[in-house]
DNA sequence: CGTCAACGATAAGAATACGGATCATGGTTC
DNA sequence: GAACCATGATCCGTATTCTTATCGTTGACG
């Protein structure tokens, strides 16, 4: 289930949405005001936040503030034309934000966007025999369930979403471990083989040479 | 054709990464500073951004928001160990970032990469009888497949972009190896001939003489 | 037609990458 | 504090890949 929070003190636009999210899957829950927003905050959990910037009370901005310590992704909802707003916006930490007037099907495109970089949306992979829910972070085989170390799980989650890609070294360890690849450095490596045992992949997850590795796509 | 944006205050880069470029086949324009490259997005469309983060002016973040919005991707270039400006740049939307000082051949590979998954890219070359994977990095000849060593996966690469091509041993080796060539060396010689062994192409990949390589157009 | 440089071919040595094993470290749990 | 686990560094052996060396053949040019 996933939660979304709206805030928006023009209440027939705030309900507009709740109607196209609700339709749409979500559940939704309204505010017209920041301190209500922030009194829903503190008592409930949301997997993503909309919210107007033009608020009475406290804005939008004030808003963050307490919305960026809960680590919730944020989407400003923003009047045409304030760009030092949107600007502003993203500088404050938000994922994105929309334009209003916005079209319903770009709302909703936005989300599910916002949604999927944060992992919220539910899911799941099945490839290579393996059955990979990124919202359980679970993964399975011959429904058995397969323990894997966060690091491996993440290099698991890298090459099922690119299968068949041939992966640098250097990608891979920007992605999976998100610093500098250090040249000559064996950890991926080291990772890679481990993880083919775990899985079963010793012949699936093929080593590229000078390059990287390649989840064969098929079979 | 595929046009790329260049944003670098430091001019010699800037005009290094347009030739590279524009070697391999993509129309590129250059600006100086953020206010030049607002300027030049404004008028005319890009496939893709690449954004030196610290500029004079507009910094590059101030110019995500300007490029945001046209839903170009942005590679951003960033000096090496700046770590807070690539998580920064990563969640401004920035589809991917390089650190300087970078190899050619690694900027072209990431290029491409954010350019196919856009889909502005043909992953799959057909040539010679040939069909090459430029994602999965597979060559296949009539269904089979024909596996190559790096170097000369990049070799063969090199002349499927540049069918008809009279090309220099040297920008071979520029271009395949990323070295000064050393005249005399045979090596670029070798690894053609056993590119030409592997693939059947003993009288397509035809020399030169005293220049170099060249793939014949057609069948 | 002769000469010389350039290219093709083969073999061998050098360099390098990858897989596997082991071990040290740091964090977490009980 | 002890035990465990995740993580990553290091070493080594093997197999692949790359480069150098050498010799024979071809092609350009006067």
């Amino acid at each position: 289930m996933i939660r979304i929070l709206i805030v928006d003190d023009e209440r027939p636009i705030a309900t507009l949405i709740r109607m196209s999210l609700t339709k749409a899957g979500y559940t939704c829950v309204c505010a017209y005001d920041g301190l209500q927003a922030a009194d829903i905050l503190e008592k409930e959990t949301f997997d993503l936040v909309l919210l107007d910037i033009m608020l009475p009370g406290a804005t939008g901005f004030e808003l963050m503030d307490y919305i960026r310590p809960l680590g919730v992704p944020v989407i400003f909802l923003t009047a045409k034309g304030a760009i030092s707003d949107r600007v502003q916006g993203l500088r404050m930490g938000a994922e994105d934000y929309i334009v209003k007037p916005f079209e319903i099907v770009e709302l909703l495109a936005r989300v599910e966007v916002v949604l999927r970089r944060y992992n919220k949306l539910a899911s799941v992979i099945e490839i290579g025999g393996l059955s990979i829910d990124t919202r359980s972070m679970r993964v399975t085989k011959d429904g058995e369930d397969i323990p894997l170390t966060n690091k491996e799980y993440n290099l698991l989650l890298l090459f099922a979403r690119n299968p068949g890609a041939a992966l640098y070294r250097e990608t891979i360890y920007e992605r999976v471990w998100g610093g500098d690849y250090n040249a000559g450095s064996r950890t991926v490596d080291l990772h890679i083989q481990r993880l083919r045992k775990k899985v079963g992949w010793e012949t699936k997850l093929v080593s590229v040479h000078k390059v990287g590795y390649r989840l064969e796509a098929d079979g």
